[in-house]
DNA sequence: GAGCATAATGAGAATGAATCTAGTTTGTGT
DNA sequence: ACACAAACTAGATTCATTCTCATTATGCTC
């Protein structure tokens, strides 16, 4: 489970994404297979990088088109990483996930999980007209590098 | 309180600017205003729209420099409207703040406030290496319109 | 295994929010 | 009123993201 890359995850993602109707392109593992690969958020343009060097190189196009069925399948979900750009990560299909703490001054980032936040998040959810389905919590601050 | 336009919180918004030091400028009170007479969070580019036919006309960097001075100084917050835009919003000198549902569909923000969701980022907030100033939760789903 | 419809892909152009630059104006302390 | 720094505007620039479109590959059917 703490295996850096999550075989069980991109296997799971690859078997939606078929279910949805999606044939098996290159490009698209790649991607599935660069987000299994880490453990935290990382940017479109990070695995853009990433996967251009492969052979035959991934298309920047390919991987945003990745990311966007990925996140509307569930299977990734995408934060507000620093001003202006998103973070991408795989979401644990066993519903088990965590929240970012961002530092102000130097955009590392945090992970923690807490089952009181989940469970008053979920209560709030519950008591909406909205139908939620995906939630979001950023602690923002400075880290205690940054603090000196 | 559910005045439109508050200008209590824009005059502690213009007081506590010159506490730190800013001269009173005509841009940055113009937004300061146009904050104020928004209830949620409205986009730089709104606010620049708003703003560029008055006389004289604000320039957008005059928008976006006063917006991000606002921020540091807590007077307003900024959460991601849609991809890639983010959204301000005036913040209650009291503390008293709100969060955002947002529809996935028509973009719809519903804001609300809960206590114990409060007090679970609180919480964790504590526990944490970060020394964390600020915090936003946004729930995204399907609005009830949207759901049919 | 060949043929077909169509999904998937990659290169690069286009978009759009946010930031930066330069030169000008304005506010404030003296 | 003067001087000096802060604030301002317009427009160019940057940079993430999306779009276009010609090309390639997949999965089906026969």
């Amino acid at each position: 489970m703490t295996r850096s890359t999550d075989t069980s995850w991109a296997e799971h993602a690859l078997e939606t994404l078929q279910a949805a109707g999606h044939r098996r392109g290159g490009a698209r593992t790649a991607v599935v297979e660069a987000l299994a690969g880490h453990d935290c958020a990382v940017t479109a343009l990070d695995l853009d990088d990433e996967l251009r060097r492969r052979r035959p190189p991934v298309g920047r196009a390919s991987v945003y088109r990745a990311l966007e069925q990925l996140e509307q399948l569930g299977l990734v979900q995408r934060i507000e990483v620093c001003r202006g750009t998103a973070g991408y990560e795989r979401v644990d299909p066993a519903g088990h996930h965590h929240h970012h703490a961002i530092c102000r001054d130097c955009g590392r980032m945090v992970p923690f999980e807490n089952s009181s936040l989940e469970r008053a998040i979920h209560e709030v959810s519950e008591g909406m007209s909205f139908e939620v389905t995906e939630h979001d919590v950023v602690l923002r601050g400075t880290c205690e590098r940054c603090a000196n």
